[in-house]
RNA sequence: GGAGGGAUGGCCGAGUGGCUUAAGGCGGCGGUCUUGAAAACCGCUUUCCGGGUAACUGGAACGGGGGUUCGAAUCCCUCUCCCUCCGCCA
C-alpha cells in the first residue's frame, strides 16, 4: 500500500505512475473521502473532549456525594452522536483503504517506461548458448525417456499442469535444493527457514496477493486458509506486525517450500513439460532492508540468484522489467532468464524485487533507528534464488547427449553421490 | 473433537465500572558520583491521527469485532490466537 498522505499531496504522480503500469486508477473518491473524514473526525472529537470532561465531573460528584443526574441525561444525547459519527468514520475508512489496497506500487526512477515484457531491458548476460551438433530434444522428451519425469501417471493422480519426479529425477530435484540451500546460508548469509506452506488472508493481504489477485491462488475449502503461490508470503509476513532494530537490519533469509498456483487464464500457455505447473519447487531468498540500502540490496539479492546458474553452468540474462511487466508490489525488478535451447528462448528463472515500504506498510513491519525517533517502515525485497522445476528442465537441455543421456553439472554431483550423468 | 485457563506499552507484569493521566519491574536513553568503568541514586522513555513555527495541545488504542453504560482494560456477546488436561493421530 502506498502511503495515504503521499496519495493524497501527489495524486496526479501516482495516477501517473499506475498508468505506466497499464493501470487506471481514479482517486477522486479518495480525496472526497479524506475530506470526509477530516471533517467527521473534528467534530467527534469535540464531542468526545466534551464527554471525558462532563464524566470527570461525574465521578467527582458522587465522590463528594452530588447528584449528577443533571448531566448523565445530557451526555447521553452527546454519546448517540458520537456513535453515530464513529459508524460513518468507520465506513468511510474502510472504503477509502480498499481503494488504496488495490493501487500498485510506485515504480522506481530508474525503472523504464514500456508497454509489454517486450520492453524490458537486458543488463548483462552470462555464459554463451551451447551448441549441439544434432537435433536437441525438448526436457519433456528428454525426461520421459530416462524414466525420471512421468506426466501421464502426474495427471491420473492429480490433473495438468503436475509432474512426478522418478529416481535421478527425483534426486536432481533434491540436489538441486540442497545445493541453493548450502550456497544460499553458508556462504551468502541467509538464515535457512521452513515455514507453513499455507497461509492466512491477514498475510497475502500483507504481500499484496489479496485482495486484487485471489484469481491466482488456491483457497482451502470451509477455511480461511490459502496455499501459498511462493514462500515470499510466509517470510514477509514472519515480521508482521513487529518492531526491528535498525541495527539488526539487513535480516536475510532462504526458504525452500513447494508453491502452488491455480494459473487459470494460462491456458495453452507452455503447455508441455515443467515450465508451469500447479505445484513447484522453489528455493526463495528474502530480505529485511534499511530503506536507503535497499537498492544495493536488490543487486546483491540478484547476484547471489545468478551465482546458482554460474556454478551450474546454465547460460543466462538479467533483464529489468520495464513499467508494464513489473509485478503488483514491486518497486523494480530484476528478473533472471535461463536460456532453454529447446524453445531457443530465454526463461524467467528467478525474479528478484524490491518492494521498498510498499509490503512493509501493509504488514505494517517497521523499525527503530534510535530510542526516541520516530518508527519508519523497512523495505522489503525477495527473490528465486532459485525456482526447480525450470532449472531441471534448462539442465536436462542444456546438457543433454545426443544417446538421450544427460551430463550432471560437476557442481552438483557431491550431491548427487558422485553420479556424472543420468542415462 | 471435549473440558478449563489466558491475551495489558520494546519485554515482563498489576489492575473486577469513575482518585488510572495504565502501578511496578526489566531493557533503553540522559544525568549525579568516578581518573575511567561498575554499583548506587535521580530523571526521561508506547504507538497512531489532528491543531500549532514551536513550547504545547485535542483525540484514539489494553488480541479483533460488536453490545450494555453518562462513563469500559474492567461487565455481556462473538471471533482469532496461545496455554493446560482428556481423546485421536505421523
Amino acid at each position: 500500500m502506498l502511503d495515504p498522505k503521499f496519495v493524497l499531496e501527489n495524486p496526479e504522480l501516482v495516477v501517473k505512475k499506475a498508468a505506466a503500469r497499464g493501470v487506471e486508477i481514479n482517486l477522486d473518491e479518495v480525496k472526497e473521502f479524506s475530506r470526509e473524514k477530516k471533517n467527521y473526525l473534528q467534530k467527534a472529537e469535540n464531542l468526545r473532549y466534551e464527554r471525558n470532561k462532563a464524566s470527570q465531573l461525574v465521578a467527582r460528584k458522587k465522590r463528594e456525594g452530588e447528584d449528577p443526574s443533571s448531566i448523565i441525561s445530557e451526555m447521553k444525547e452527546v454519546g448517540r452522536e458520537i456513535k453515530l459519527l464513529e459508524e460513518r468514520l468507520k465506513e468511510i475508512e474502510e472504503k477509502q483503504r480498499k481503494i488504496l489496497l488495490t493501487i500498485p506500487n510506485i515504480p522506481h526512477e530508474s525503472v523504464p517506461e514500456g508497454k509489454s515484457s517486450e520492453e524490458n531491458v537486458e543488463v548483462r548476460t552470462y555464459g554463451e548458448k551451447p551448441e549441439f551438433s544434432f537435433q536437441v530434444k525438448p526436457h519433456w522428451e528428454i525426461g520421459k525417456k530416462l524414466g525420471i519425469l512421468d506426466f501421464e501417471r502426474a495427471s491420473k493422480i492429480a490433473g495438468s499442469r503436475f509432474a512426478v519426479y522418478l529416481g535421478a529425477g527425483a534426486r536432481l530435484e533434491r540436489a538441486l535444493i540442497n545445493f541453493m540451500l548450502d550456497i544460499h546460508t553458508a556462504e551468502k548469509g541467509y538464515q535457512e527457514v521452513i515455514p507453513p506452506f499455507i497461509a492466512n488472508e491477514k498475510s497475502l493481504l500483507g504481500t499484496g496477493n489479496l485482495p486484487k489477485f485471489e484469481n491466482d491462488l488456491f483457497k482451502l475449502r470451509g477455511y480461511r486458509w490459502y496455499l501459498i503461490p511462493t514462500a515470499e508470503v510466509p517470510l514477509t509476513n514472519f515480521y508482521r506486525d513487529e518492531i526491528l532494530e535498525a541495527d539488526s537490519l539487513p535480516k536475510r533469509f532462504v526458504a525452500y517450500t513447494p508453491c502452488f498456483r491455480r494459473e487459470a487464464g494460462s491456458y495453452g500457455k507452455d503447455i508441455r513439460g515443467l515450465i508451469r505447473q500447479h505445484q513447484f519447487n522453489k528455493v526463495e531468498l528474502m530480505s529485511f532492508s534499511l530503506p536507503e540500502n535497499s537498492y544495493q540490496e536488490l543487486e546483491r539479492l540478484t547476484q547471489d540468484a545468478e551465482e546458482i546458474l554460474k556454478r551450474l553452468g546454465l547460460h543466462y540474462r538479467v533483464v529489468v522489467l520495464c513499467t508494464a511487466d513489473l509485478g503488483f508490489s514491486g518497486a523494480k525488478t530484476y528478473d533472471v532468464e535461463l536460456w532453454m535451447p529447446h524453445r531457443k528462448k530465454y526463461m524467467e528463472i528467478s525474479s528478484c524485487t524490491n518492494c521498498e515500504d510498499f509490503q512493509a506498510r501493509r504488514a505494517n513491519i517497521r523499525f527503530r533507528r534510535e530510542a526516541k525517533t520516530k518508527l519508519e517502515f523497512v523495505h522489503t525485497l525477495n527473490g528465486s534464488g532459485v525456482a526447480l522445476g525450470r532449472t531441471v528442465s534448462a539442465i536436462l537441455e542444456s546438457y543433454q547427449e545426443e544417446d538421450g543421456s544427460v551430463i550432471i553439472p560437476k557442481a552438483l554431483r557431491p550431491y548427487m553421490n558422485d553420479l556424472d550423468r543420468i542415462t
